[in-house]
DNA sequence: TTTTTTGATTATCGATCGATAATTTGCACC
DNA sequence: GGTGCAAATTATCGATCGATAATCAAAAAA
């Protein structure tokens, strides 16, 4: 083992500059925990929670038992990732911009999901959440409840307002599942490109217009041809008779 | 350590049964090779392909050293996991069942997503796709782009012929893409259920039902406006104005 | 400058990993 | 029943894992 450079000379001019961290030996501690968690996302978005300290330590440019002086364990600090990424990921804009009735909804959806995805569509944010999900982590159920309540049941209710319909209190099952189709036709783009590592075919934008125009028309015609027909099939299992040949399906 | 049992006695009489393999000491290699393949998949869809090679043993039974017998490597087991995982899904008859012309376009649509899903949507398969997918695996990649030329392809062409159009020979970027959050939706589903065990609020059929219900209405309408409007917008980065109200947007 | 504090290092522990060698044991065949 | 082959076992290797203790050294306090 031949070491290199065992002591070298630290350039003590830009040593106080706030804005480069750069290279330095001694860091202030909420520096350093900062650092490491950074980086930990980073390490742990590429290789998963089971890459070992070592190499983490090596990305960091320290060694592997410094670690421990920030966090006690490697589970605590896979914890903090989950908070980092996972809680602050949420804009309390949406909560506005989404229930914002003074502009067409299919505008506010259009602006919304280009800034969710903005958020959402990294390789750090969507590989971490796919570790931890096969994991079995509980903060992944969670966040999908969170995105239940404030995104997919408020977009049903306000297609129901734009279109005239009584606004229902309790969003019906089938139509939380109906959002939750646009929701994942969109997010499975980022899973094709950052999980997959599949070449894209058009940007992301391009997919979350497209994807509304389809939406927003398709949508629209079942709540409508719901209102037409049957009055009210409430949590119905199968409120369209499947399969065999029917009239709906001659016209597409 | 106690050893309990040291030399159970196995019944001899039903060990000819080649119906229940069940607790037999010596078996034949290719009858143990199976058994490996197969609790192999069951056990890496739980804890990932860093689960232990002792672990595996345990779950078969046997010992870990067996498993070198049949497979020279971990890594080799893996392999062997991806094809008989991804390899041994595409069933023959769902290329003559897409382009059955004698057939309504959504009746095609909604047998054969039943029926593939059901091929899919399992804890084994969803779960092993993921975790394959987040080492890098090649022969992912590779059966995305089978999707996108037996799948996805041909319900664009399909979609074109139904509504009368001109059939493309090159499908359009962004109509793949839509392809795709049709597919990415559904398969979303799964997801959810299989990758982040949240309670789902139907049944898969229910949301294959209403998903080709949004699709096939909102395609067809984003269809004849392309149609009817722009004559053709070959691989436009933005075939619809983004943002900003339109005209469009204020009927949804 | 000297002393104190503490960030960061080297060295190392026990456990577990994938993999190999040596040994035991079940089963077919004569 | 005895014999040979191979399936399956026990024992163990070197490497690596997360984590701890002891030591060093840089910056703050005196």
């Amino acid at each position: 083992m031949v070491k290199v450079a065992k002591r070298a000379v630290v350039s003590t001019a830009e040593a106080t500059v706030p804005g480069a961290p750069a290279a330095k030996r001694r860091l202030a501690p909420e520096d350093r925990r900062r650092d490491i968690l950074a980086k930990a996302i980073e390490y742990f978005a590429q290789v998963g929670f089971d890459g070992g300290t070592r190499e983490l330590a090596r990305h960091l440019g320290t060694t592997q038992p410094l670690l421990y002086r920030y966090f006690p364990t490697k589970e605590a600090l896979i914890q903090e990732i989950y908070k980092a990424v996972f809680l602050d990921i949420w804009q309390p804009s949406w909560d506005a911009l989404l229930s914002d009735t003074t502009r067409p909804l299919r505008d506010r959806l259009q602006q919304f999901y280009e800034e969710y995805m903005a958020a959402i569509l990294t390789p750090q944010w969507i590989r971490i959440y796919f570790f931890a999900g096969l994991k079995g982590v509980t903060i992944n159920v969670q966040y999908l409840a969170i995105v239940e309540e404030r995104v997919l049941k408020r977009i049903i209710r306000e297609f129901h307002r734009e279109l005239g319909l009584a606004v229902p209190d309790e969003v019906a099952p089938e139509d939380l599942e109906t959002a939750w189709t646009l929701q994942g036709g969109i997010f499975y783009y980022g899973v094709r490109k950052y999980v997959y590592g599949s070449p894209m075919h058009t940007s992301a934008k391009t997919v979350i217009s497209q994807s509304l125009d389809v939406f927003c028309a398709g949508y629209r015609a079942v709540l409508e041809q719901r209102a037409a027909g049957a009055p009210r099939t409430t949590a119905a299992e199968t409120p369209v008779p499947p399969a065999k040949p029917t009239r709906r399906a001659a016209k597409v």
